[in-house]
DNA sequence: GTTTCAGTATACAAAATTGGTGCACAAATG
DNA sequence: CATTTGTGCACCAATTTTGTATACTGAAAC
């Protein structure tokens, strides 16, 4: 169980956006966090999409930071990328695993419940401007 | 990020050995549970490499739970089937990302150590004699 | 106002991981 | 020694993740 490959480059693009503090083009960004252009460019539009980022066409366009650091944290990427961190699919939205516990209501959901939020609080306790030094 | 479906099998596993306390075949616990033979079979023979579970040959044989409830946790559980909890691969033994800090050490290494550290824990209280009511 | 730069959108392809099978073998019981 | 029940390894299929191609949209510069 481990955040997905793209979420970990998620980080790193706006660790180096939070870094800079600057606009930056996507081939920079690419280069600087050793991301392929074109999957920088996919997980762009999804940080753009949940306003941690800023994106402005044409010439002198680029991509800038959405958001003070302190407002920006590690949940909030992982969360942008692959979607709210639940611990076993048992919590996801319609799925019923029936097996768990014959009776409703299933023993491990309530479980899992509570290990997920204590992950999430703790993930967005983890902000940007602690990251950026 | 999940845990995998056959973590989650194998916890179903578990908690079927744990509540029923007594031994158990394989085809029996396949149809407790819902998980096909064949995999629960693949399943059981990790979590008897672990000692989570004791298994016996021949007739009469199956599987028994291996310790008392409150020494297995939902961690040793994970643990068993999909390795250690590590949040990014980053921790991986050997894995050498060279990308979110250019400069060793990587800071997002820390980070990471602290949030699974954290997570583990958690998971370290759930112990299955909670779990059986 | 059209050319060029830079991001957007969607769909598709390759690779990796996960979930599931097949088959021959090993040990225990009667 | 035959039947029962688990073991070990290799393999295949499905799904998910990672990465790419193509066509399009909007802004700035000349």
């Amino acid at each position: 169980m481990h955040i997905t490959l793209e979420t970990d480059y998620a980080v790193r693009i706006v660790y180096c956006l939070a870094k800079e503090q600057k606009r930056m083009d996507a081939k920079t960004i690419a280069e600087k966090t050793g991301v392929t252009l074109r999957f920088s460019l996919k997980i762009l539009r999804k940080l753009v999409a949940n306003e941690l980022v800023k994106s402005y066409k044409g010439t002198q366009g680029g991509y800038e930071i959405g958001r003070p650091l302190k407002e920006i944290s590690l949940n909030d990427v992982i969360e942008t990328v692959e979607g709210p961190f639940y611990i076993s699919r048992c919590l996801d939205e319609g799925y019923e695993c029936g097996q768990h516990e014959v009776k409703t209501p299933c023993k491990f959901k309530k479980i899992y419940q509570e290990i997920s939020d204590a992950v999430v609080e703790r993930l967005k306790k983890v902000t940007f401007d602690q990251i950026v030094e």
